[in-house]
DNA sequence: CTGAAAGCGCTTACAG
DNA sequence: CTGAAAGCGCTTACAG
């Protein structure tokens, strides 16, 4: 790393010298404009860049305590803008003010990324996404600032979750009102923690109602709107086919709609659709039919776990601060055209 | 602000000490639990926390740049999510590696935020979204290291762009090619230096191609879903109601559509539609019907904006280094059926 | 087991 | 006009 030291000595001045000229102060110092120059060249000669943190520290001005939150990009219609929107809110509320770090990581890969956690390069931490893999490693781990998991379980860590069996019970309480005794599943392929867990729930709540679901009946799809093209396609193949899906993916969904509306399958006459939602309640609203959905609250959760980093980063303790806290948030059903309730339920 | 200096004073030991105790060594280096004791005693009544940047210049940890991006988040379904999925294909290409900030600002109130920026706190800077007052006052300071902004215009830092009347031309080159005489257009309320520039090259493109576009049949609306359903609605009242509309933003018009659906409005054959598309050509192309769109690629430019950093910031020389880059991005367009070409177009 | 000291890269009074 | 020195808060080899 080329320091200012480098630079100084081979323009031969002092390192005050070109502090004062790389911080453009050469007129209000009266530097003449050889020694200007002379920097000038070495520090083209050289490459000088300046050392942030250095500057930083100097300048004590980095009274801001900085968040990472980390994420993966695999999907690009993911709940990251709905995360930023709560946090947003958050930071609104000046209760709190940070500065907020996005690292993007690869699934079974956040082991690359671990130096920067463990280094405490960051003041707090908000993880969402992680696969099962990413989240032992990070268990294995003792980092010394509060860690916050986004919709997973952790003994260790911080988690803001909604619970999965609860959006299970509740979308089958929904098909029971319907006299549902069948139905499609479609879900996320090569899904990650959180969605396996809701299918699983979702499974086992249908077992539980009685509500079959056929093995071949589950159809998986990659999370974007083109793959719910594919889904829709594979569901209109089933021999049998139930006359409702869940969807485990509002993206998925939403393309699956747009298929089944090119091809003039009626909804919900034909089919009934329940999904999850994760990016907000707007667009499974404003679809065509508007879609039933059982909305994960991205923005709040985004506000709890802010508010949780707020409240561990203001614990004069070190051991308080690490404290892990654990918030449920309850999901929100939206009955919509996709699937609506039955007459008397409509009061 | 606590340091280790004053923790070491109150626990009655030295700050190797209470570094050591801090950085989880305690038992590594045989600190027996009486001084354990009181090192974390003394933090907790301080309320110690560490300071990061000493910590990186200390570990010398921090090669990588950090780069800004300064983004408004007044609407929830904007281009960020875009943007970091193309930023994100950037760093994957392993050119450049570098830690990405996300500053959230207020329109017109760019200057609460430019300490930072002044401060070079930031090895970089990429700037979304700002108003005509945003981008006077950043012109009127000099700052030390690359700016670049998006969609807009500036001599004197770099612009990644996409050209208005380009859209423009292209926007009413369709409307000609279907003979379109009259045209109704759906704008972003109180709208921002890009969407003005785009409706008033369109209006401008119109007149020249002899289009009419009547002053009431300018329709205004929120940047939302919602605020599609309001504009649909006003359309409808119009008097002598255009048949054709051109939209200045892709979550407007889905709203739209939402909203002509519902009323069972046939699009296009009672209302053809052609909008500009922020958020990807997935949303567009996957609503029902499809949307003929102008699609300003966000993903690409943000792409082209990493690219241009990542070169400025390679460069030796501090001029060369704030030399101002100016690259035109190209819009695609996407025809489809909101609006589709006359047959013989279709060969 | 613990402390004094050096030093990371920078800026800024201060002295001359 | 320019340089020597102090010091931001931290970690770590070294000495005892």
């Amino acid at each position: 790393m080329v320091t200012l030291k480098d630079v100084a000595k081979l323009a031969e001045v002092s390192v005050s010298t070109v502090s004062i000229v790389i911080n453009g102060k050469t007129k209000e110092r009266n530097i003449p404009s050889k020694t200007y120059n002379k920097v000038m060249k070495a520090i083209d000669e050289l490459g000088y860049q300046p050392n942030v943190s250095a500057r930083r520290l100097r300048n004590l001005d980095r009274a801001k305590p900085i968040i990472a939150l980390y994420w993966t990009l695999d999907t690009r219609t993911n709940m990251l803008t709905a995360l930023l929107a709560g946090i947003q809110s958050e930071i609104e509320k000046k209760q709190f003010d940070f500065e907020l770090v996005i690292r993007i990581y690869t699934n079974d890969q956040i082991a690359k990324d671990a130096k920067e956690i463990m280094n405490n390069t960051y003041n707090g931490i908000i993880i969402g996404a992680t696969s099962e893999a990413d989240l032992a490693y990070l268990e294995s781990l003792s980092p010394r600032m509060p860690i916050i998991f986004i919709n997973r379980q952790s003994k260790k860590f911080s988690t803001v979750y909604v619970d999965s069996s609860e959006v299970a019970i509740e979308a089958v309480s929904l098909l029971t009102k319907q006299s549902v005794q069948q139905i499609g599943v479609v879900a996320v392929e090569s899904p990650y923690v959180a969605s396996n867990q809701r299918i699983n729930a979702f499974l086992e709540e249908c077992r539980k109602q009685h509500i079959v679901v056929d093995q071949s009946h589950i159809i998986t799809a990659p999370n974007s709107l083109a793959g719910g093209v594919t889904a829709a396609g594979r569901y209109l193949q089933l021999t049998d086919r139930p006359k409702t899906i869940f969807c485990e993916s509002d993206t998925i969904v939403m393309g699956m709609i747009h298929e089944l509306n090119r091809l003039k399958i009626k909804i919900p006459e034909e089919v009934a659709i329940i999904s999850i939602g994760m990016t907000g309640p707007d667009a499974t609203q404003y679809s065509t039919p508007p879609i039933t959905a059982i909305d994960i609250p991205s923005e709040q959760i985004a506000a709890a776990a802010i508010s949780i980093l707020s409240k561990s980063l203001s614990q004069k303790n070190l051991h308080d601060r690490l404290l892990p806290v654990h918030q449920k948030i309850a999901p929100t059903t939206y009955i919509r055209a996709s699937f609506p309730l039955p007459p008397d339920d409509n009061l």
